[in-house]
RNA sequence: GGUCUCGUGGCCGAGCGGUUAGGCAGUGGUCUGCAAAACCAUCUACACCAGUUCGAAUCUGGUCGAGACCUCCA
């Protein structure tokens, strides 16, 4: 029952049942960043949705081989293929060599991965790591005639590809569209029709960033080294391709392209595209001025910030949506997502301290079925959250005397609402540092005293100490029989 | 202009033919020395107009509105 995973496919646009290609064993590759720039958070969305997916897919017994990439080479500014390359403008504005921008933003970036607890994936190839394989693959599509050399440079022939193969099915276009769409050729263009897309660059003498090859001295097109790249690691033919939706449409199919003109084969089973990241409904973009990093965020030091949020109120906000469909940025949103965070966690350390009886009320396998359903279903996590907050429910219930569970259930119910909260969302565990039991001592000591003031009726000590340690933001919750205290970031 | 997606209650956001989504906020209770938390109950919905159907937020057609892609973008 685990196992009957549906995933709506963007290449056939239907939700259809995970079949992959040698169970238990699935590769997934997702387009990474282009590291010229620091991430904003629309960024850390698309890598948290394929993180879940990463996770959920483990979870449920599989053995995946997950490819990342760094994109550190051939994604040019601006114009088509006749802009600058990102990386070398950045390097020539900063006065740095090409490899220290990679590098300062590729650690950047995973400090980010870092903060959100989204998982490294198995294999983190770079493009430039790969130019010998991408010369390999840029003579298998000449050889098979869709692609030619003109001054130096390489292009596909999407014209020719055209002639026996669909070009633009992912993305839902045909070919005369994009013709009676696209600017004429200005006739100084080395291409032969503006639809064909780079393979191979030739570089300026003052280019800082240049390869060797059978052409020229140049550099790799941008939608290359994602062919390359998945291919050398999951095969000719492999399970899952990501990436944000922006990439569908001509970077996804131009991979789609390339890789049927070199092998022959249609690279990817199921197509999976996260959706945007919106602020007052439009897409978070560098160029519109709303993106923040997530550093803003958690200081909260940007104009549109009304205060900082911690990094898994955020993880806990964007999986409160689907990957599928956009989501839309607020002050209001992202404080709903605090509380409701917070609540989920409390509920995760009173079922610790629960204690069961021999009646039952409570179905944790019944639970246990809705979660699993709810991430077979596409990876259905706001569905996942709304029965984790059932589950919140009949903890708070039982806790306070208004419901009871036997023992068996109540080991189920821990497990699952353990279990789906950490390794499937991936909300990171309250750490106790080195001083946590030095902490929990203290703590056990002034509630104790407080204790004691409030059964003399002393308020004034005890609501003393309530509000001395809500200051340090520690919380005293009480109950009938005692008082807990948890510490809030 | 072309292709596509979406319009759900105060906010965010699921559902996509018949059942309470969920979170946050609001209201009324319970508990409490007070407060908070929690529990119980409860109020606000499916852009608009037609049609299909026993029955539509969910399907079809139209209207209006918003967005994405078509150029770099997660």
């Amino acid at each position: 029952m685990e196992k009957q995973l549906y995933i709506q496919n963007s290449l056939t646009r239907e939700k259809e049942l995970f079949t992959p290609i040698s169970a238990p064993n699935v590769g997934m590759y997702v387009c990474g960043p282009t590291v010229y720039s620091d991430v904003h958070l629309g960024n850390v969305r698309t890598f948290l949705s394929f993180d879940i997916i990463f996770r959920y897919l483990k979870f449920i017994g599989y053995k995946v081989r997950y490819v990342r990439n760094i994109t550190d080479v051939g994604h040019l500014v601006g114009e088509g293929d006749e802009g600058e390359d990102k990386i070398a403008r950045k390097a020539k504005l900063d006065n740095i060599e090409p490899m220290e921008v990679v590098q300062k933003y590729t650690n950047g970036f995973r400090g980010v991965m870092r903060l959100f607890n989204i998982q490294d994936p198995s294999i983190e190839p770079s493009a430039t790591g790969h130019i010998i394989e991408q010369i390999e693959m840029i003579e298998e599509i000449i050889k098979n005639g869709f692609a030619y050399e003109s001054n130096g440079s390489v292009y596909f022939d999407v014209k020719k590809y055209n002639s026996t193969h669909d070009y633009g099915t992912l993305s839902g276009r045909n070919i005369e569209d994009l013709i009676s769409n696209t600017r004429e050729l200005d006739g100084q263009s080395e291409k032969r029709d503006s639809l064909d897309f780079a393979l191979w660059k030739r570089a300026d003498p003052h280019h800082l960033m240049r390869w060797n090859s059978p052409w020229s001295i140049g550099f790799p097109g941008w939608h290359l080294e994602c062919s390359v790249m998945s291919t050398k690691y999951l095969g000719e033919t492999f399970d899952i391709h990501g990436g944000g939706m922006d990439l569908k449409f001509p970077h996804h199919e131009c991979e789609i392209a390339q890789n049927i003109g070199a092998g022959g084969k249609s690279p990817v089973n199921y197509w999976i595209h996260g959706n945007m990241l919106t602020v007052n409904g439009r897409k978070m973009a560098k160029s519109e001025g709303n993106g923040f990093t997530p550093e803003e965020l958690v200081t909260g030091n940007h104009k549109l910030l009304e205060k900082g949020y911690s990094p898994m109120t955020v993880r806990f906000f964007m999986l409160q949506s689907h990957y599928g469909s956009t989501l839309d940025f607020s002050n209001e949103a992202l404080q709903a997502a605090e509380k409701g965070y917070k609540k989920l966690v409390n509920a995760l350390k009173t079922v610790t301290s629960l204690h069961p009886s021999d009646e039952n009320e409570v179905n944790a396998e019944e639970l246990q079925a809705k979660c699993y359903a709810a991430m077979n279903d596409d990876f259905n996590t706001p569905i996942l959250i709304a029965h984790l907050f059932e589950g919140v429910k009949i903890i708070n219930s039982v806790y306070d005397g208004s419901a009871k569970i036997d023992d068996k259930n109540l080991t189920l119910l821990n497990k699952v609402m353990n279990l789906f909260s950490h390794e499937v969302l991936g909300f990171v565990k309250e750490t106790s540092n080195s001083n946590g039991h030095v902490i929990e001592g203290l703590m056990e000591l002034v509630i104790d005293l407080r204790k004691q003031s409030r059964e003399d009726k002393n308020w004034g000590v005890s609501d003393k100490i309530r509000d001395q340690l809500a200051q340090l933001n520690i919380k005293i919750n009480d109950s009938k029989e005692e008082s807990t205290w948890n510490h809030e970031e």
